[in-house]
DNA sequence: CTTTTTCATTACAATTTTGTAATATTTGAA
DNA sequence: TTCAAATATTACAAAATTGTAATGAAAAAG
């Protein structure tokens, strides 16, 4: 939890912020450049990226740009060169703060926490050729809609909010079943698994959205 | 639309901002100091909340936090006191945007446009005692589920996205009942409407929430 | 290989949702 | 006040959702 990427070439100045913000309690992984930065990223999961504007191997905005078009993880520049045209350039290509130096740690840590807090939940749900919109309460398969019953809704949205994360039967069932003291059947789940998938796969039979693991659960993958 | 509320005891610097705000394509409502600036957010509906720090009736941070406490309309605060204690505590009470003087003026839209374009996709959407957690698809009515059905469910979405705004009858149903070539007839919206209210209100037949606008439409209104 | 367990699939009845039509009620205008 | 238009309410059938149970298939254990 609290993990965050930290991508800056300036090593020293990397290690005293790395230092800073472990001791507030995030956990900090540190890339020197544009190449380690994107393989970190696409690696592991973040909550937020700080990222320096002037890499040696590619500038910030590139990296920004690219981060934002495969996922919605809050990101702050954390720059030098505060100039106004790199401000501007910067919430251009999505960026969620941006902080010129030099930096006041505890400034700093609250625009962290800021950017976290307000992404805690995005309004676009994806998973390879489907996507929520939780801002509609729509689903759409290549972009044609597809009508999910109530209950069938939220189970996907519970399975794409945790996208790659392997789901007990148990916490499923909690999740969607404990809304009136109700208590329904075990085999219910795996109605609704069959359900969803006759709906949302392009072959039911051999899902590649909703996976079983067997023993344990099911988790959504994406591609 | 892109309706902004300037919070500013400083006569001379709200005209000039609002000046170059309107000339971005905002429109500003200016109130000079805490009463009447909660007077107005109270009235009108609001994208984002511009406000000072020092008022002379008041200060920025409780309004902020009154605010926060009944919307999650953005809020920026707007400041000469740029110290890093304020900025911090300006987080705290809920703020999205903590700006020193002097104002940059493109980065200033940058950063409402950002705080905007962040708050459309809010998890929770609110009126009075009935809030829409986007996030799981549930509905809650002081703090207990309310069982929608998937068309139910939308339109109160629509609603509560639209707080405050009047909806046509024929932009409902563009919204909910174009999603196959399908068209339904007129009076189906009476029924949803209806449906809902029986719902969500207190008391249905004086609806508080959902309320008709003759000849025109519905809005849902908060309060 | 056989058994056991787990999950997938199917079929089914009870319930709910959905859209319509018919009937009231309210509202504003004449 | 009376009338017409708009909205509210009710009742109803068709369709979909929901949960269950029974049956099949696949995977792991023995």
């Amino acid at each position: 939890m609290r993990n965050i990427l930290l991508i800056e070439d300036d090593i020293s100045l990397a290690k005293s912020l790395s230092g800073f913000l472990q001791s507030e309690g995030f956990s900090v992984a540190h890339a020197l450049g544009m190449t380690d930065g994107i393989e970190l990223f696409e690696k592991e999961n973040f909550e937020c990226v700080l990222l320096d504007l002037s890499l040696d191997d590619g500038n910030g905005f590139s990296i920004c740009s690219r981060i934002k078009s495969q996922s919605d993880t809050p990101v702050i520049f954390l720059t030098a060169s505060a100039d106004e045209t790199c401000t501007v350039m910067g919430f251009e290509v999505g960026a969620d703060d941006y902080i010129g130096k030099p930096f006041r740690p505890r400034e700093l840590v609250a625009r962290i926490k800021n950017a976290i807090r307000k992404h805690a939940s995005q309004p676009l749900l994806q998973c390879s050729n489907v996507v929520i919109d939780t801002s509609r309460g729509v689903c759409r398969k290549n972009n044609s809609e597809i009508f999910l019953s109530a209950l069938e809704y939220r189970l996907l949205v519970l399975f794409f909010t945790n996208k790659g994360i392997l789901l007990s039967r148990e916490k499923i069932m909690d999740e969607l079943w404990t809304f009136s003291g109700e208590f329904v059947g075990d085999s219910t789940l795996n109605v609704y698994i069959k359900r969803l998938r006759d709906k949302i796969e392009d072959d039911p039979a051999n899902p590649q959205i909703l996976k079983t693991v067997r023993g344990l659960g099911y988790k959504a993958v994406d591609k």
